[in-house]
RNA sequence: GGCGCCGUGGCCAAGUGGACUAAGGCAGUGGAUUGCAAAUCCACCAUUCGUGGGUUCGAAUCCCACCGGCGCCUCCA
């Protein structure tokens, strides 16, 4: 089976096929850096860094870039607000967003092109796009004329008769069309300004994306991502620029994902919001709600106070791509919950052949998958069907929620397969090896995730201290239950139980865990 | 008003014309195991996919209507 995707320009699932059959570019739209990330910031990223392991695992060449934009009108008003600088501000910010990446384990994006760094490419494009009349200046702003572009609406699906209707657009301005946009904004005294052959401006919001990815990325780009929302108007005019200035097709596939959804259960992970004052202030308060407060996170940051980052991955792939994700503290815990068995098959693994299931070697590549043609038959031959239909689900565009419901079979085939052959008790190397392999295949296939690609850390890692002096309570414990004396065992195990240590018999021996 | 999305068991969720007599998780029930537990395994848990029509040999999947939820249409990822 092959890759096949849902293309948002044409609203069908296609087959995938990349300019250059071997290569992949990938260009997802990035933040403006003027506000700390929360977590539908993360959704993208999260998905896009999967998209590309997916891709790298199948043979492709990758490039995966991902922009800031640290000019903007936002940008500019917030850091007036705090009485800091645009640059200042845009540092801090994107600092804030390389952290809750790596935080996230987004690692697979070869580069973050900054839109100041961009000025001369974006007045280029524009400059071309005045010369063919695509645009035109007016007054120190230079705007892209919508009705010189015979398709302008063809990605989100709308004319812009239908849109002059909708009476939001403002139509008193001076431009040629109210639907037209700015390529470039005349500046303001002390705003930031850039010379350019109209004067002193700034970019338009769209344009930084069109020169960056065409810089990076040639002028066709294999897929382009970012969230729903961005489809109109910031990928339509992104669209619309870049084709009028090249002449070709500007994206092959365009993929956007579903955006977080405030569950009327949810709000509890995020700060509380003041509401009080105007309507002007309630007004806002409502626009930050929509964006981060009681849809769930006042930032991510305060999110991985409360959750593991591994668990809000997996929480968010648990959805397909597309969908809207509905937020809550709840759903995430439910999501906790249910690794815990990972990490439980994890350890007995470790327990059972001295190693660690972090140190298996897994194949990068589908080519070079795990080898099951060995013995035991029956076991391999299930974890072939498994690795098979986990693939077929991650070509199917990307259907993560599938493959992850394959790793969930995967799981009571690898413990069942531990139980039925007692490797607790009985180690024989031939069942340990047979089960090395199968965790390596479950090693290769979550790392196409970005999911258990290293151990979690302890909270509050145990000293020494705890260590003997559970080995003594166990050691007693044990006495205890060789003469028999069940009220003792059991005053221990239950009094730990109270302290949030559970124990855990075993033929060999007891073990504990925090609970 | 325009464009578009969604509605699958108690909850989350995959599946979007035939292998569906509908994955998987959480919760629950019964059994194996255990001194009893925990963990693990096995079994059970939607004759049904918002409602009503229609198309088809065949529909959760396509079409129409309706009900319910939601997004965008002003620089939100």
């Amino acid at each position: 089976m092959a890759l096949r995707v849902y293309n948002t320009l044409t609203r069908e699932k296609e087959d995938f096929k990349p300019v250059n059959p071997d290569k992949v570019n990938m260009y997802l739209c990035g933040p403006t850096v003027y506000k700390p990330a929360h977590i539908g910031h993360m959704v993208g990223p999260v998905i896009f860094d999967t998209i590309k392991r997916f891709l790298v695992y199948s043979g492709y060449d990758v490039k995966f870039v991902i922009n800031i934009t640290d000019i903007d009108d936002k940008l500019i008003n917030k850091a007036n607000e705090l009485g800091t600088t645009v640059e200042k501000l845009a540092k801090e910010m994107t600092e804030d967003y390389f952290e809750n990446l790596a935080t996230m384990g987004v690692d697979s994006v070869d580069l973050f092109p900054y839109a100041t760094d961009h000025i001369q490419d974006m007045l280029d494009m524009i400059s071309t796009l005045v010369k063919n009349g695509h645009a035109y200046p007016l007054d120190g702003d230079v705007y892209f004329a919508v009705e010189e572009d015979d398709d302008y609406g063809k990605l989100s699906r709308r004319n812009i008769d239908e849109m002059m209707a909708g009476t939001r657009i403002e139509t008193s301005d001076k431009k040629r069309n109210p639907a037209d946009f700015a390529l470039w904004k005349k500046s303001k005294p002390n705003e930031p300004a850039w010379d350019s052959p109209w004067g002193p401006g700034r970019p338009g919001w769209h344009i930084e994306c069109s020169a960056m990815s065409k810089k990076h990325l040639g002028e066709t780009l294999d897929i382009h991502g970012g969230g729903l929302d961005l489809m109109f108007p910031h990928h339509e005019n992104e669209l619309a620029q870049s084709e009028c200035c090249t002449g070709k097709p500007f994206t092959r596939y365009w993929l956007h994902n579903g955006l977080m959804q405030a569950g009327s259960s949810s709000g509890k992970v995020g700060g509380g919001h003041d509401r009080h004052g105007d309507l002007t202030e309630q007004k806002e308060a409502q626009e930050a709600d929509k964006l981060s407060g009681s849809k769930g996170a006042a930032s991510v940051k305060h999110l991985f106070e409360v959750h593991h980052p591994e668990t809000v991955r997996f929480f968010l792939l648990a959805t397909h791509y597309r969908s809207p994700i509905d937020f809550s503290d709840e759903r995430i815990q439910e999501t906790g919950k249910g690794l815990e068995r990972f990490y439980r098959l994890f350890e007995t693994y470790e327990r059972v052949s001295g190693n660690s299931f972090y140190d298996l070697k897994a194949s990068t590549t589908k080519a070079n998958s795990v080898d099951l043609s060995g013995e035991p038959k029956a076991f391999f031959a299930e974890l072939a069907q498994l690795r098979d239909r986990f693939w077929e689900a991650m070509e199917d565009d990307f259907n993560t929620g599938g493959a992850i419901g394959f790793l969930h079979d995967m799981i009571r085939l690898l413990n069942g397969f531990i139980a039925e052959q007692k490797l607790e008790s009985e180690k024989t190397a031939a069942a340990i090896d047979a089960l090395t392999t199968g965790m390596t295949l479950f090693k290769e296939l979550s790392n196409i995730l970005g999911v258990f690609t290293k151990p979690i850390e302890e909270e509050g890692a145990d000293d020494g201290l705890a260590n003997d002096l559970m080995e003594l309570i166990i050691a007693l414990r044990a006495n205890a239950r060789k003469e028999k004396q069940w009220a003792i065992a059991d005053q221990i195990r239950d009094g730990l139980n109270a302290l949030n240590i559970v124990l855990e018999d075993r033929p060999e021996k007891t073990s504990w865990k925090r609970g």
